[in-house]
DNA sequence: TAATAATGACTGACCGGTCAGTATATTCAC
DNA sequence: GTGAATATACTGACCGGTCAGTCATTATTA
């Protein structure tokens, strides 16, 4: 039966991803992963053809539901500000819950092995830059609203993100912290004092 | 001889330093660095411990240069916005010419494996910190010059090391886009139009 | 020539992936 | 309805390649 294919799937995902998360990819050893789903090794690969399809599995699932949060904030009724923010806010207390997650996700991570890493790019980039695509489209709508200023959509988009790296930065520094609105709002207006050049490219001091 | 010690351990460095950034940590062959810095696997481990411990080794090696980077930086008779925009340029140049170093030196990366990251925590994560704590003290600086507005030092740091990272995917994204100064100028200024609440706790739209 | 440095063939632990075998579910024959 | 036959799902012992680390031997230096 289809749903109980669907099910098991997702039982051996879940277990990679609790491995994942606490050990790092290649510390993750397929026994493990085939243990905590409560199966055997050969299953994992009815599943999976092999063990960095088990990882691009993974990272799809979690893309699947990091879009399906988007969608749900892109639908609400507020001013792309507040999207953002609360887009950001969702996010990063999820990423908080779980602090493997954007590791995961992040390309450099995929960078430290040629073998995965190709296959990421055709499999995984394509994905990530959808939603980053999507911020961009946030952005560029505040912008139409005047709510932000004219600035390039997909570097703030870019810059979004590594302000999630930012969160998941001090997280590791001094756990507990509660950096996420500081960050936030760093996003949103910079450091520079208002009479500093803000807009214009002004000569220093 | 001492010189010709620390000479032979710095070509078993760059030759590692060339290894790890193309190929990652984990395809990294240990015979591979030994070749390229023409000697044999053994020299290698009369120089370092273990593979975890070129690893170390590699880092340390970045971060002082980065220190000293920052040293001569600090030193210039120029406004907090300045330092932080040269330092900025500086730093991602160097990272554009070889973008593994980002990923060498992000803690996510050793995140991936438990046995690396408990030498990396203990060793190498002060010196990053460290380095954090310069940045913090130029932004402070700029704070007391009124440069700057009254933020969170440390939350700006760390979000200045994000706006690294953000480089870092763009670049992936979009190899040869300059979107260095983009990134850079949203750092400082934000993305908030003058008239949106940049300051107060506004209530939205 | 003695001490020190360097070598690289070798070893053994490790782990991803396989597959012959077993269990469970489904279909069919009567 | 029952039992046999077939199909499907699962298992886990095993294999083979890999590679970090060792150490007996050789080269170099003082």
């Amino acid at each position: 039966m289809k749903a109980k294919y669907t099910e098991k799937r997702l039982a051996i995902l879940q277990a990679a991803f609790a491995v994942v998360t606490e050990r790092g990819y290649f510390d993750t050893k397929v026994d493990e992963v085939a243990r905590r789903a409560g199966v055997a090794k050969g299953t994992v690969y009815l599943y999976f053809k092999d063990k960095p399809a088990i990882y691009i599995g993974l990272v799809d699932w979690l893309l699947e539901q990091a879009l399906a949060i988007i969608a749900e904030v892109m639908a609400r009724p507020i001013s792309p500000r507040r999207k953002l923010e609360e887009l950001f806010s969702t996010w990063a207390s999820g990423m908080m819950s779980s602090p493997g997650v954007m590791a995961l996700l992040s390309s450099e991570n995929v960078n430290q092995t040629n073998t995965v890493m190709k296959r990421f790019k055709k499999h995984v980039l394509p994905r990530v830059l959808k939603m980053e695509d999507v911020v961009a489209g946030i952005v560029k709508q505040g912008i139409e609203q005047g709510e932000f200023r004219p600035v390039e959509p997909r570097a703030a988009a870019t810059m979004y993100i590594g302000a999630f790296h930012a969160v998941l930065l001090s997280a590791v520094r001094s756990p507990g912290a509660r950096s996420v609105e500081s960050i936030k709002e760093l996003f949103f207006c910079g450091i520079l004092a208002d009479d500093n050049g803000r807009r214009a490219d002004d000569k220093r001091k």
